[in-house]
DNA sequence: TAAGATTTGTGCGTATGTATT
DNA sequence: TAATACATACGCACAAATCTT
C-alpha cells in the first residue's frame, strides 16, 4: 500500500524495500518465475535512488529470493525445497 | 607497474582490476592476511571510480580471495588447504 | 527491417554516517 | 581532532540485450 520509507530507522533504505518484497514473496503475492518489481519500478515506488533499488534487488539475490536474468529482469525464485538457504546451490 | 585498464577490452575494468590482484595473490606479492590495496588506492592506481574500485574488491571476496572485515578493511584470505573454492554453483 | 520502450550492466561524481586508529 | 576505510545513498549517463510496435 506504499509505505514511505523510514530514514529514522536504524534499517537501511534499501533493507526496508527488500523486506517489503520479501513479504509479497511468502505471502503468494509474487509468484514463482513472476518478474519482481523493476529497478526503475521501485524508483517510483519508493521515491529512492536507483542505486538503492539496486541494492534492494541484489540483496533479495543474495537472499536466495530471485534471480536475474540480464537485460530481461529480475523474478521470483523457487525456494520450495528450501535445499538452498542462500549461498546459490542448485 | 600501473598497467591501465583497457577499455576496448570486453571485460569490464573491475574484472581487470580483479584479475591483477589475484595476480599479486597467487604470485606471493600479497601475503595471507596482509590488506590488499584500499578503496582509494585503487581509484588512484587505476584512475577508476569508487564503484569499480567497491566492484573489484566484492569480486574477490566472493571468489574467496579476500576477506573483509567491517570498518577495518580487506585482506587476503587463506586459501591453502582450498577447502573453499566460491560455493556459488550455478 | 526498423524504431522505440524497457530493463539490467557498467561507470563516474559526490555526500553522509559509523568505526577504527 | 584528524585521517582512514567501509557502507550507504543521492545524482547522472551510456551501452547492451530484450521486447513490442
Amino acid at each position: 500500500m506504499a509505505a514511505p520509507i523510514d530514514y529514522d530507522s536504524p534499517i537501511p533504505p534499501y533493507r526496508q524495500i527488500a523486506t517489503e518484497i520479501i513479504r509479497d514473496i511468502e505471502s503468494g503475492s509474487l509468484a514463482v518465475d513472476r518478474p519482481v518489481p523493476s529497478e526503475s519500478a521501485l524508483i517510483q515506488r519508493w521515491g529512492v535512488a536507483r542505486d538503492t533499488a539496486r541494492r534492494a534487488v541484489r540483496h533479495l539475490r543474495e537472499l536466495g529470493y530471485v534471480y536475474t536474468v540480464p537485460q530481461r529482469g529480475t523474478y521470483v525464485q523457487d525456494r520450495s525445497t528450501h535445499d538452498n538457504d542462500h549461498q546459490g546451490g542448485e
